[in-house]
RNA sequence: GCCGAAGUGGCGGAACAGGCAGACGCGCACGACUCAAAAUCGUGUACCCUCCGGGUAUGUGGGUUCGAUUCCCACCUUCGGCACCA
């Protein structure tokens, strides 16, 4: 090794000082350039929450590195940043520090942008939007007017969640967990009856559910897929004695004939109408008892059912059968119509509700796999009833002194001549193939209709005068385990008891009773989606207002496009009062009409934040341009985004509500194209080194400041590519950074350090091998967001170089072209060190404006191989073979292996496989 | 309960057409340099056995195949989402 001394890496010193040259130089500003192909890369922008967590630079200097790749690849890249600056933690933050929610929030992105440039990303900051400044906010309130004036958004009074702690409401995705907290603070809600604004998310339902224009993970799709919760049924219609129409919604008209009640929402209008005076006084009572229970208590691990009977009745269209109309707090208002049709046969939560309350339950649908189920008790066996079921092949058990069995349909007959023969008279029933059979005096009598329900009772009261009999037939009949297995389930079988449709088979069942239903005025074909409408308003002050005026006059009059922004006043009473804090500003509300010019006041709710953020990466585009929320040349040039990459937390909130946002703008006419955002990829979480989340009581947390301090960007971008599967993340180990450091370290020496001697000709052709298939790694790598494996084969690069250096490679050619290569494909992922030694090795700056090196196929190309050779699947020996030996010569190779010869024993192999350039299996 | 993902050395992870399991890094052990330590460099490091050479190993049990971490079936565990959704 040379004594002459090189200086030491010391990022601290080159990160700087690059930073301010790219500055500077303007190196990543983008511009419009239809001469080259465009590549938006945009990551999620961040929350100003005041400092910049380890997890803002494992979601963004990936994403930066790739983006930087994309850029060496010939693409014009736009990678900008932004930031998401209204929101509750504003107001929540500043109420602690009692510190104006506009102010705190200025501060902290001042901050942050100091903090975001030591990263050494790709941003370009010309681009830079805050979603709280009037250029802005004006264009959301400007979206507001425009979708209010096509009708996708409106004004309802409706119960919300509220959080009593933010007292604000929630939307339904920032409603958390089994207890039901705010997302924000983890307060359990309650609910308000309040007058918002909604967005019609629902419009998009099956839009939404089609990803077939983008790429985006498997894992993202089935989120929103469950968050829509399409279902697929028919409305029907009931009606009840006093006439009104009750229409449910079922995804089973299959069962139609088997409800035998029905169950309405406490909050159900008809509710009132339908109760009869005798029922008045429990109905109120359970409406109140429902209203007062939070929702951490309605839906309480205590999953027993509750409810009362109205009184009132309803009649089955289908049937006509007169059922009863009871309520009951696991019915909601908030999905389908607030009324369901009660199936307790094939429903489990209407099983529960009647078997709790005695009401009947009627099997309308046969069970598919043919099984029947039987129940005989203790006392009415006669001897030897268990050994003829047994001596008939019939599978069957005894159990708690009973015999439970279970046959084919076949066995039917069979077994009900050996029941007959062996059961005592008048004391067993069985179901066979879901229809009822009760054998009394030897003989089998069907419950084939709803009636005979009551002649079996009365019949068993005639058989068993004492009642008690009766009590037990029933207590079997609702209550016994094996009897619910027997009673209820919820397959696909043909239909029976259903009149005209009885044997219908389970494929065809729902489509035939749906187009009957339909013909017959009585239903019709109907979907129904858990998705509700976006609920943006918010009784809080640090949004953006929502620009609309109510006039005594006019009604709801949206703000004039002219008059926009609606400011938000700073000097208003912030602090959370459970009011909007805009309502109790002296002078703000009160306004004129725009169009009778009368006095009106304005709304003084503000729009939820994601209304925001649906739409940032539209004004990053053009954040400078006033006449409408985006220049249309920067929207046909860069439009769609082409990778967008953050957190999957936003799956069901923010990446819905965007995709919703572009689909209602092409629909109103301001953009073009069914999707925002092309590609998808979702990084996963950094947690402390004790695998825990990090959190600043636990002490965990991982400061990026220090880090960078300590070890500089690079290293620290270097360890986050490196740790884990992005895609996946995991816990941060302080001692892995130091193998990242010594590795930055070792090419800082291998680059700078003279090397002498003469490399032989097989290092030279090892040495390109090995750089070029390391190229061909790195770029499959990069196009696929696989971050850890680049590392991973830079390092082993290295360590191959460092061989090949002290075999005599420096000076060569090969070294020069392998250093060069090198450092082009280190620099997207630690930009300082490689713009530094690019520059100390005399090359043109800027590395980053270099273009990605092409893979010399030619010198990627192997000469020799090892064959592995196998006996029976197990590796046996290696023999090195020339790279395009034919299959003839490496079997013919294999065989003559002593090691082979040892395991064959002289025997010919019975099969000899070969893949090619890699084994051969010697089957003996 | 329903939907989804994942289980590989002491640890993070690799294996990208079904074809050498454990790349790369951390940690650990030994050695070199040093008065010494740190740093650096080198060597070794899945487990078991008699250490020549074998055997066993990718959550568990089956299956397909000449050959399975990879494909199929069942189960177990962990994580994430939803949850009385009719």
């Amino acid at each position: 090794m040379s004594h002459k001394a090189i200086a030491n890496y010391n990022p601290a010193e080159i990160e700087g000082r690059w930073q301010a040259k790219w500055e500077a130089d303007g190196l990543y500003c983008s511009d419009v350039d239809p001469s080259r192909p465009k590549h938006y890369a945009l990551t999620m922008l961040p929350y100003p929450s005041g400092d910049l967590h380890i997890g803002h630079w494992y979601a963004m200097t990936p994403s930066d590195a790739r983006a930087r790749f994309m850029r060496m690849r010939g693409y014009n890249v736009l990678f900008p940043i932004g930031f998401d600056a209204f929101g509750l933690p504003a107001e929540n933050a500043a109420i602690q520090h009692n510190i104006h929610p506009k102010v705190w929030t200025y501060r902290n992105i001042e901050r942050m942008r100091k903090q975001l440039r030591t990263m050494g990303a790709m941003f370009d900051w010309r681009r830079e939007a805050v979603s709280s400044d009037p250029e802005y906010y004006r264009w959301s309130q400007w979206f507001f007017s425009m979708l209010y004036k096509h009708g996708l958004a409106y004004r309802k009074m409706s119960p919300v969640d509220w959080c009593p702690n933010c007292n604000t409401t929630l939307a339904r995705e920032q409603v958390w967990g089994e207890d039901r907290h705010c997302e924000r603070c983890g307060t359990p809600v309650t609910k308000k009856n309040l007058e918002q604004w909604f967005f019609k998310t629902t419009a998009y339902a099956d839009e939404l559910l089609k990803y077939d224009q983008i790429d985006w993970p498997e894992r993202v799709r089935v989120l929103q897929t469950n968050w829509i919760g399409r279902s697929e049924g028919a409305a029907v219609y009931f009606t009840t004695e006093q006439g009104d129409t009750i229409e449910v919604f079922t995804t089973r008209p299959d069962t139609l004939w088997g409800a035998t009640f029905m169950v309405l929402a406490p909050e159900h209008p008809l509710v009132a109408r339908l109760t009869s005076t005798e029922q008045r006084e429990v109905v109120e009572e359970y409406i109140q008892q429902t209203l007062r229970q939070s929702d951490i208590q309605r839906e309480s691990a205590e999953k027993e059912k509750t409810g009362v009977f109205t009184g009132g009745f309803a009649l089955n269209p289908v049937n006509g059968r007169r059922i009863p109309v009871w309520i009951a707090d696991y019915v909601l208002m908030t999905y389908g119509t607030g009324a369901i049709m009660a199936v307790p046969a094939h429903d489990e939560r209407d099983f529960a509700f009647a078997l709790k309350f005695g009401l009947p339950i009627l099997p309308v649908i046969d069970r598919p796999d043919g099984l029947t189920k039987s129940y005989a008790v203790a006392g009415s066996m006669r001897p030897g009833f268990l050994p003829a079921l047994k001596a008939a092949g019939i599978p069957c058990e005894e159990q708690d002194g009973a015999v439970k069995v279970t046959m084919p349909a076949e066995k039917t007959q069979a077994y009900i001549e050996i029941a007959k023969e062996h059961l005592n008279e008048g004391y067993w029933n069985e179901i066979v193939g879901s229809q009822w059979l009760f054998l009394f005096d030897n003989g089998i009598w069907e419950w084939e209709s709803p009636e005979s329900e009551a002649r079996i009772l009365s019949r068993c009261k005639e058989m068993a005068p004492n009642v008690a009999f009766a009590r037990t037939l029933m207590e079997m009949l609702w209550g016994n385990e094996f009897y619910r297995d027997a009673l209820f389930h919820t397959e696909y079988g043909a239909m029976i008891h259903s009149d005209r449709f009885s044997g219908t088979p389970g494929d065809t069942a729902k489509p035939q009773v749906t187009q009957w239903l339909e013909t017959e005025r009585k239903g019709k074909h109907a979907v129904n989606y858990r998705l509700r409408d976006w609920l943006i308003s918010r009784q809080r002050y640090w949004g953006a207002p929502i620009p609309m005026i109510y006039c005594a006059e006019c009604g709801e009059v949206p703000v004039p496009d002219e008059d926009l922004p609606v400011l938000l006043p700073d000097d208003v009473e912030w602090k959370p009062t459970g009011e909007s804090p805009l309502k109790l500003h002296p002078t703000w509300r009160h306004t004129t009409c725009p169009q009778c010019g009368g006095p009106a006041e304005r709304e003084t709710d503000t729009m939820d934040t994601f209304m925001c953020s649906s739409w940032y990466h539209l004004r990053y585009l053009s954040p400078w341009y006033r006449q409408g929320p985006f220049e249309p040349a920067e929207f046909d040039y860069w439009m769609p985004v082409d990778t967008y990459t953050g957190g999957i937390e936003h799956a069901t909130m923010h990446l819905i509500y965007t995709r919703f946002f572009h689909k209602a703008c092409r629909d109103m006419g301001i953009l073009t194209g069914d999707e925002p955002m092309l590609q998808l990829r979702n990084q996963g979480m950094v947690l402390g080194e004790d695998s825990e989340k990090m959190s600043k009581s636990r002490g965990n947390v991982v400061a990026p400041d220090n880090l960078v301090n300590a070890f500089g960007a690079d290293a620290v971008r270097a360890y986050l590519m490196f740790f884990a599967r992005w895609d996946q993340g995991g816990p941060w180990s302080s001692g892995g950074i130091e193998g990242v450091i010594r590795w930055l370290r070792r090419v800082w020496a291998m680059v700078l350090e003279p090397g002498r001697g003469q490399a032989d000709a097989s290092t030279i052709r090892g040495l390109r091998r090995k750089v070029h298939q390391t190229l061909r790694a790195v770029t499959r790598d990069f196009n696929e967001f696989e971050f850890n494996t680049i590392v991973s084969a830079l390092m082993e690069l290295l360590n191959e170089m460092s061989k090949a250096k002290q075999l005599g490679a420096a000076g060569t050619s090969a070294w020069d072209e392998a250093v060069d290569v090198y450092l082009r494909m280190l620099a997207p992922v630690a930009p300082h060190i490689s713009e530094e030694l690019w520059a100390q090795l005399g090359k043109p700056y800027s590395i980053h404006t270099q273009s990605w090196p092409e893979v010399d196929e030619e010198a990627a190309r192997e000469d020799e191989i090892t064959l592995v050779v196998q006996v029976n699947g197990k590796v046996r020996d290696r023999i090195a073979v020339s790279a395009d030996i034919s299959e003839e010569e490496a079997k013919t190779r294999a065989l003559a292996s002593e090691v082979v010869q040892k395991y064959l024993e002289g025997r010919a192999p019975r099969q000899v496989i070969y893949v090619r350039g890699r084994l051969v299996n010697v089957v003996a």
